[in-house]
DNA sequence: AGCGGTCGTTGAAACGATTCACCACCACCC
DNA sequence: GGGTGGTGGTGAATCGTTTCAACGACCGCT
């Protein structure tokens, strides 16, 4: 059952040729005899020989991989984002070595070192805490780190996010060019960058249209979750005057709204608007279909990876980028006042897109 | 910036030892006299010293990594299923590396060469085609590998794989107990493995309870998504007579008929009863919570690596396991016959789970 | 014939860690 | 003093590949 691995010097020996010879078969064919190569690549198939990453790397001096640290691939967000960093990895012929650090400085720490003793070309990371002298200390020895969905501070590393502030602005000014009064915003808790920077956003937009940032009805909610939507609603309904627009920091506060709304007999969206954020895949399939703010995951993990090829091949001319991406809104009939007033429109359905391929 | 790599000889001269020793320091720390190995540590920590994979493995002929081969990992269930691969292998001290088929036997096989290249301990792997050359060979050459969410043929291999035709008989076995006469069943297309058998399922529950399983009213779908659900809800509305508990072969689809249904006026569960499957987090988040069939996704993943991990390092006594995993029912408010009848219980939230940890 | 230039191939030296046969040293005892 | 044992450390060989200086064969040119 298991031969003996057959070598570099396996595959000269049958050939008759030296180990250079095939060597120079594998990386550097052309400069290889016609008819060498051909007996060479004879003896590779009947042989089945295999290359050794460990042995070429060994030599090159690092590895043709990169690491990949999230804090969850469970959640969908950074599924995306390494779907798009494989695919980039993928083209450059790298593989990904994927980590979770669950949120656990310890955990990530130990990720790193696995990392680091595996010379990865490079490392992407969504760093636990903000400042992490682990990634000061890799990058020192040379590991290029790209960070991931953060801000770098300074300039001396690449960073690769996600705007949020113009998405609670895109998101606001929507709905007030829709006409709507009375605004709310739903999220929370503030502990969490991205929901103070959407709440922010959502003020930036209320400013700019001459609006009272203080009109704007603030419910904090404990978790970003279906059910603490419905508990949101619940309060909002009783609100005076009650918001006619609510913009929730993402698409399950969104859908917890919707439905308790919904059982409440407040019609959305004619009674009230909902916007979301995220576009999560059920946003386009839920029961009045959800206008949210997307933020391009997938592009954002291929541009990090590219980034982090670059970082690592170039030979030190390498210009630190700190890239961030405007997310974009994405209207459904959830906020689309003109709804009831025409046919209603079956979109070309988005949903297509929420097929699981694999049914299980 | 980039400082020269630091290798076991510069531990060993700093710390006035031989390289062997510094060897030993690392791998069997308590043959080395205790002065010298703190002579030893102390030059590690001041140089910076990181041991280099890459020449372990050489040594060792295989590197402390596995390969995980999904078909996507977008897809919720891989995702799981990875969580649970990725935990297993890190209790292991391993590192997996991670890759997507999309279900393209080309992109496999080049994912399967660069594992291989790799000498990876072994490969977990959710193959694109039954047959598969490629394994075959990999195994003969000594890679162990396992099969996920299949089951393998032959004893000749291990594999991890769910039940799906218990979790069809579970849940029309439950519909059949809440007293429903008229049952149909949404899936499809019927050349996806998983629709036939829990189809498959669903008709021996049928024939158990003494039914003809004739009276099964089937409905094809052309896809497994939202929209699906929704044009299968519309054919069974105007069906005679019509079912009053529909079986659908994913939760998305089940979602869909949901969705026509309450449209159309139908009360669910009253007028309908509906069970889905996969209980993806919106199930129990959806506006009437969804009944569905739940499959051990991380305990999947977990398996299968705790098997592989096994079978590479046990001394060639490894027996091959075909490990098959019992789906459980999930009841909620979708299939209960109860509701309405007594006061409207709120259970204890499952979709606290459907949080995203991480809101962005 | 002698020279320079290609072309194709060779062989050995790396890369960095592990392993193992072997040695130096000391202690102890007959 | 010579044998025995144990402890702690050494150094060379090894894993499989890449790279590069060097070499032989051959050709064309003077």
């Amino acid at each position: 059952m298991n031969r003996p691995p057959v070598s570099i010097r396996d595959v000269a020996s049958m050939a008759g040729v030296s180990v250079g010879t095939v060597s120079n078969v594998l990386n550097r064919p052309d400069i290889v005899a016609e008819a060498t190569r051909r007996r060479v690549l004879d003896a590779i198939r009947d042989l089945g020989f295999v290359r050794n990453e460990s042995a070429r790397h060994l030599r090159a001096g690092h590895s043709r991989t990169i690491g990949l640290v999230v804090l969850d691939v469970a959640n969908p967000f950074f599924t995306d984002v390494a779907r798009g960093v494989e695919d980039s990895a993928n083209d450059a012929g790298l593989a990904v070595i994927l980590c979770n650090s669950d949120d656990d400085p310890a955990k990530e720490s130990r990720y790193l070192d696995l990392l680091e003793e595996q010379r990865v070309q490079g490392i992407l990371i969504t760093p636990v805490a903000t400042t992490n002298h682990r990634l000061e200390q890799l990058r020192e020895r040379g590991t290029p780190i790209v960070l991931l969905d953060r801000r770098a501070t300074d300039d001396t590393q690449c960073s690769v996010a996600v705007n949020d502030v113009l998405g609670g602005e895109l998101a606001v000014r929507h709905l007030l060019a829709q006409g709507h009064e009375h605004l709310a915003f739903v999220g929370g808790p503030f502990t969490i960058r991205q929901v103070q920077e959407r709440q922010q956003g959502a003020l930036q937009a209320m400013r700019a249209a001459g609006r009272d940032p203080g009109d704007l009805h603030v419910v904090e909610t404990s978790a970003l979750n279906v059910a603490a939507g419905r508990d949101a609603a619940a309060r909002l309904a009783g609100a005076m005057p009650r918001p006619t627009a609510v913009f929730c920091a993402n698409d399950l506060l969104a859908l917890g709204v919707l439905q308790e709304m919904t059982r409440r007999g407040v019609r959305v969206p004619h009674d009230v608007a909902i916007v979301g954020y995220d576009d999560i895949d059920f946003a386009a399939a839920a029961a009045v279909p959800l206008t949210s703010v997307r933020q391009p995951r997938h592009l954002l993990g291929r541009t990090a990876a590219e980034l982090l090829i670059e970082e690592a091949t170039e030979d030190s001319s390498h210009q630190h980028r700190q890239v961030v991406f405007d997310p974009e809104l994405v209207v459904r009939d959830s906020s689309d006042r003109t709804i009831g007033r025409r046919p209603r429109r079956r979109r070309p359905s988005p949903e297509g897109a929420a097929a699981t391929p694999h049914p299980a």
